[in-house]
DNA sequence: AATTATTAAATGGATCACCCATTCAATGGA
DNA sequence: TCCATTGAATGGGTGATCCATTTAATAATT
């Protein structure tokens, strides 16, 4: 306590209370002609308010990714409001990719670069939350994925080929060293970098996501049976060719028919397959 | 400063810091092989740590939407974290559509069905940052509704064909007696039962995203220009004829045109229309 | 007895005033 | 010149306190 004799402008001055919506208290003169029963569906709290406005200058273009917000105790009474609502509201912006919050002095909120990792989120949620099946999930992933491969086929440029070759390259040696979970990995990079090479990245975002659901019951069940894919990296191959050839029929094909058996693969034994076992927590390896 | 007597409890009792994770210096004894100079990516906030343990719950089905998680006050007693912190906890879960607050006795932070509109939020903030194109996003919808056609031709039930067929009728009123916005919001509409009847939720959520920010799009150059899609209620019909028929060849030809053509009416006069403008705030009708 | 006010308790919403740990530039000594 | 020290700025976190809303229990009224 040695700094009791702090400046803090201590006189608050009763400032707290007006920036407070004034409840509007339904005093409603409410005779005359009828006003239909509706009220707001719930009050705006202050947290939303201030994300939205942060949203705003962001829509707007005033601030971009680097920038830097003010202060947590400067833009709380900019705001008008208490550095914890603040905080709250930073929290819910940071949990969304927006912002990244740095300590230490020359720290602060700075606007982030979007991550697209934060779709893969999204459908976690819904899975948890059970708005969206594991079925579902599945279909649409082979059905995004056949477009992937026709855009790919379209747009995939020299450096996305070679990055494909030297993830089989490293799935080869993940194979012949017996490192089956590692294998895993080098799996979910090849669909990641597939989806890359369509040069979209809206596309390559809805893929990753729905991938790395994906990814983690293969994972769940390789790590837990110790079955793997057989030639996998013959497999894919076979399919680089393909595409590297520009040919979307036999890529497409061959992609299909092997995501046909991975979900084989997957369903036997279903009782072991549990939901929960795949989505809890994060495995190692799948580390962000 | 009347309060000077507070009684605060000063001892703070040393209590704080246990609960905090002791940074897992990475000691892994890592093979005795060069352990590289990597750090942990950044120390793992409280915040952080609950809403991992309260996701946990959700994977693992201990918690299911419509239950009750325990009052702040108490929450955070169990967790023997401050209140502030659990509630910025709170709030992020609220904001991912996690939880919804509700005040009051009887109220506490609930466990959601899960949102969709979420997904909307992400591409909503993808754009505003940069991260994507509305280039990108624009080719990504329409091959996506392509993947629609085929699947809606394939799975579409009756009573999607219905809400559909009522939806062409909105239009046509709209038309008739000149709401051009509401007709905007008709076609939201369309592209929203549209991709229901999918009966995927995955691609119903994707393509929703997409469309909610095309639609911002064009609502934005609906209101400012006054311009109109001609014969819009017309080709809807053609449209819904063909996928009646479950014609996948022609559906997929009318759809595709049908976006052509919109797309040449946003992009004439291209200075008028500025990504600020699109998704600066909600516009009316657009409220959800 | 039925209905209507009133009250009280529980809960989320928000604020204040702190303290701590981290970071980094400025400072000063070897 | 280089390295150690210091100190201020900043995010991270705490605990106490008050407010507003909601609901059930209770009392008052008809």
């Amino acid at each position: 306590m040695s700094t009791k004799s702090s400046p803090r402008a201590s006189q608050r001055s009763r400032t707290a209370s007006p920036n407070r919506r004034e409840r509007a208290t339904d005093h409603r003169a409410a005779g005359a002609a009828a006003a239909p029963t509706f009220k707001p569906i719930h009050t705006r709290r202050t947290f939303e308010e201030i994300c939205e406005r942060i949203r705003e200058q962001l829509a707007l273009g005033v601030l971009k990714p680097g920038d830097k917000l003010p202060a947590e105790r400067e833009l709380a009474q900019q705001l008008g409001v208490s550095r914890n609502v603040l905080r709250e509201a930073l929290r819910s912006l940071e949990m969304a990719g927006v912002l990244r919050l740095q300590k230490g002095v020359k720290g602060g909120a700075f606007i982030q670069q979007g991550d697209t990792r934060r779709m893969n989120e999204v459908m976690r949620d819904m899975l948890s939350l059970g708005t969206i099946s594991v079925r579902e999930l599945s279909e649409a992933r082979v059905h995004v994925l056949d477009l992937v491969v026709q855009l790919a086929c379209a747009n995939a440029r020299r450096a996305d080929l070679d990055a494909l070759e030297a993830n089989i390259e490293r799935t080869e040696l993940a194979t012949k060293e017996g490192r089956l979970l590692d294998r895993v990995e080098c799996s979910r990079e090849f669909y990641k970098l597939l989806a890359a090479s369509t040069g979209n990245k809206v596309i390559a975002m809805i893929v990753d996501s729905v991938t790395e659901i994906h990814m983690r019951f293969v994972y769940a069940k390789v790590a837990s049976s110790g079955v793997a894919m057989a030639r996998l990296a013959e497999k894919r191959r076979q399919f680089l060719a393909a595409l590297s050839e520009r040919n979307v029929e036999l890529a497409s094909r061959l992609l299909r028919s092997h995501l046909e058996s991975v979900q084989r693969m997957l369903e036997q034994d279903p009782g072991a397959m549990s939901l929960h076992v795949a989505l809890a927590d994060v495995q190692p390896g799948m580390r962000r």
